[in-house]
DNA sequence: GGGCACCGTTCCGCGGTACGGAACGAGGTG
DNA sequence: CACCTCGTTCCGTACCGCGGAACGGTGCCC
């Protein structure tokens, strides 16, 4: 469902099964350490031997490891090593560092980098200081419930809103009346404050904003955002103060990403 | 030439067009974040129409980005995003995060997690004190010519010991002779005190030592390492305090592990 | 501005690769 | 021991990916 696996009419550049195999790699969440055979099938939806062949690679590429006595397979090395080399390029992270930490450090509440996959948000640095409420680094939490996620839908130029709006929709047909309001509300107040808001609706009794950052070099927005416990970021705080020091945080990461 | 990508004698599980997409991603180094078709194609050794297919699978899939102007390819967040699910699944990191700290404080100097792939060491958690040295999250070392690369390939099994050092032969057949020979120091150390040393060949001025973590869930070794500038860590001081604190370290993670 | 060199994409026919239904083998269970 | 489940292997065929060659676009130099 994420992607369209199936090529378009006529896409002879798409390679099948490269995009196969990376659909299997996919299929392991923060949930799941070990999966079957049978499982990755289920969740890909393709054929017992094509997993089997496809598992079969992953393994001896190093992304996916296998256990003898499970019968089961889990990420590997090689899978890690990818995403650090990913992570290793993003000099937003680096530039953002002392800014995100002077801002944990004033609201005393956790601040986060993330950027945008599928329908979560990846979230690829942390900073925080009492240990009151912590995402570590790798964690992901949800597009639609999140200020992480409404600001970066917010941010997104209309067409790709639409896409992504629509794969919600798809995904979670009940929720969707909810979401579709909050995303109306989301929209509205970053026009008006350059800012999104997170009230307790991913987990109760956590408050947040986030804001899109906008970069150059054609990467779709990064987002930064500020969250804790709701009795200590009421929504007052966080429009007239949390908000506004994140908006000078942003500027203050673009100044120094142009410096170098 | 780091796997063999050519299929074993009647291999025919192995997908070959997968290997190859992944490959092209493997590519993307540290130093390098925009890659054009032709150094990819270079690089993989692949034809240029196929690293065009295959570049375009994998940014339809997110796992790279185009950038019109340069023509060029960067990773993309899908990459990102794989990296950090296999993170989040590494509760060694959770466990050994509170006795790196430590060691860190007690050393005033850096103490790496890290994991291998390929001929590199994969930092994937840094403490640090003194802001003198710092290996950030993400960065990758030679595995020939530092304490956690030794380490690593000290605690691997004969069979696979072998097949790594004929890689580095192959890789770098100039640098043979010492590295041979630094290996068999770096076995004997860790025969004798369970840990390995790097003393400036990596770089200059710095010193290390490093041991090697066995974990039940069927994964390589991971390596622990401690490292700073050699006048602090003179050899003799990793080899009777910072050594033996390591190993201790070691073992606090294992029994924190085993807790749980 | 014309010519040239370079690079990336597209074309297209062939070869062989990846696919998946079916058979096989291995554990586990009643 | 028969039965079930799950993963791997077998194998013929469809068709997918491959790469040489042609094409179009861009920048450079004379």
């Amino acid at each position: 469902m994420p992607t369209d696996k199936r090529k378009s009419p006529e896409d002879r550049k798409f390679v099948v099964a490269l995009s196969r195999g990376l659909e299997v790699l996919r299929c392991f969440g923060p949930r799941d350490r070990w999966l079957t055979n049978q499982e990755m099938a289920r969740r890909t939806g393709l054929a017992k031997p094509t997993i089997s062949r496809l598992a079969y690679t992953l393994t001896r590429l190093g992304h996916l490891r296998y256990s003898e006595q499970l019968n089961k397979y889990a990420l590997g090395s090689a899978a890690i090593s990818l995403g650090f080399a990913a992570l290793g390029q993003m000099d937003v992270r680096r530039a953002a560092r002392p800014f995100m930490q002077e801002l944990s450090d004033y609201t005393k509440a956790s601040v986060h980098l993330a950027v945008n996959d599928q329908l979560s948000m990846q979230v690829v640095d942390t900073y925080w200081n009492s240990a009151s409420f912590v995402i570590d680094i790798g964690s992901r939490v949800p597009v639609a419930t999140t200020s992480l996620g409404r600001a970066f839908v917010a941010a997104l130029p209309p067409a790709e809103r639409k896409q992504i709006l629509a794969a919600m929709k798809a995904a979670r047909p009940a929720d969707w009346p909810t979401t579709r309001r909050r995303f109306a509300q989301a929209l509205r107040d970053y026009q008006q404050y350059g800012f999104c808001f997170g009230l307790g609706d991913w987990r109760r009794e956590i408050n947040a904003v986030a804001a899109p950052l906008f970069l150059a070099n054609g990467a779709g927005p990064h987002v930064i955002g500020c969250s804790g416990a709701a009795f200590q970021l009421e929504p007052g705080k966080l429009k007239r103060d949390v908000g506004p020091r994140l908006l000078a945080l942003l500027g203050n990461v673009r100044s120094a990403l142009a410096r170098d």
